[in-house]
DNA sequence: GTTCACATTTAGCCTACCCTAACTTTCGAT
DNA sequence: ATCGAAAGTTAGGGTAGGCTAAATGTGAAC
């Protein structure tokens, strides 16, 4: 616990830690497939996370993380965030190809290096994509917007979140102006899953058409 | 050669061109004390990297850099030059302490955003060591500029470059104002290697007391 | 209440990179 | 010309973290 954690223990805790931010216990398989690794690889680094405390482990039932556990993921995703911002406002970086860089530089920067960082921007709350900055201590803003996805005809709502994992989605995102703080207007929906057709930018908006896939990726706020 | 190289990789890469520079082959003792690991192992990697052509390796007799072995540890020179001059320019970091925090990112930071560093740093050729930067293609300023522990009394120099291993050694010198484009004269010293005495600043300077190991870390200009 | 598909774990293996201990080569001193 | 210290290499082994294939548990459908 207090030997500094590899580079892939940092990824399985972050990737626990942002499974199990939207239901209870994490599926092997499920961090299998974010991870991009086989189930068996998951099985055996989740038994020694375990051991070390940093999780509970269900066998057959999926893993849970403990406060210490929680904590260093929290550390994770809060370099990460200051990361992207920093390289979007600092240096020019793009909303949608920053997530790959600040990967790979989460698990190389100092502590020292992302406070610097984070003064520098002025202690940002939210990352460029919305998403909450844990602070240092490990605390972090629960951000429980519904999703575009549940907006009903005629719902006037600001965009407060985007999922930053793929890049080719923020980029088709941003095309669309679909950006935080941005509000949009829900003009017209299928049943049963279809798409939804929305105003960007309030009423007198540009019109747009979103699959449901698309849309439960985008958090808003009821305006 | 084609395949992204290993942290460790890098590692030996860097430390071999940098023993390099100074004499011909690279012995495998010298790689081992500079990377703080046992000569078997170095032995071990060598073989490897005479494998992949990035160096050849003559048995008991060191190793000496190849065309692309050079290229690939001057990116990694590069990157580092560059990363220790952002994080004291643009993020007010130590130059006694930025050593460490460079080595960690060296391996993690992607040519684009050294690239972007460079830019927003106006592309500068020297890092504040004093060291020359490699550019994109590879291409190094050869700075042979003798060192202060071969200057005469009355030599009025001026500082150039000074080692950049030991942070306690950068405090050090710092303290003395022994940095980048200070004035020197050499006012005094002793024969048979003893310590030398120079007024930093110029004529008018302070006179301070140095060690004969301490001035063959700093490299001068005649003035 | 069985059954069966699927999720999960176990077993055994592989690569990268490090280690120590033992052996071999080199080279300067005699 | 040889000998021995120091440098280098080989042999054998360890850890971290992946993999596949085979065995096993789970739970929904019948």
């Amino acid at each position: 616990m207090t030997a500094p954690l590899s580079r892939s223990v940092e990824d399985y805790l972050k990737t626990i830690y942002r499974l199990s931010e939207r239901g209870g216990a994490a599926a092997t398989s499920e961090i299998a497939q974010r991870m991009d690794l086989a189930p068996a690889s998951v099985t055996g680094m989740v038994k020694k996370l375990a051991e070390s405390g940093h999780l509970e482990h269900v066998p057959y039932h999926g893993v849970r993380l403990t406060g210490p556990g929680r904590l260093a993921a929290l550390a994770v995703v809060r370099r990460h965030r200051i990361l992207e911002t920093y390289l979007i406002v600092k240096l020019g970086y793009d909303w949608a190809s920053v997530h790959e860089e600040a990967e790979r530089l989460e698990h190389a920067v100092s502590d020292e290096l992302v406070e610097r960082m984070a003064e520098a921007l002025g202690s940002p709350r939210y990352d460029p994509h919305g998403a909450p900055i844990p602070t240092r201590d490990g605390e972090i803003e629960q951000s429980d917007y519904p999703s575009l996805a549940q907006m009903e005809v005629g719902a006037r709502v600001e965009l407060r979140q985007v999922d930053d994992d793929d890049p080719e989605r923020l980029r088709f995102l941003k095309s669309l102006g679909l950006v935080p703080a941005a509000l949009l207007v829900v003009t017209d929906r299928q049943p049963f899953g279809g798409p939804i057709r929305v105003k960007v930018g309030g009423e007198e908006g540009e019109e747009c058409v979103i699959g449901m896939a698309l849309a439960a990726c985008i958090l808003v706020e009821r305006r």
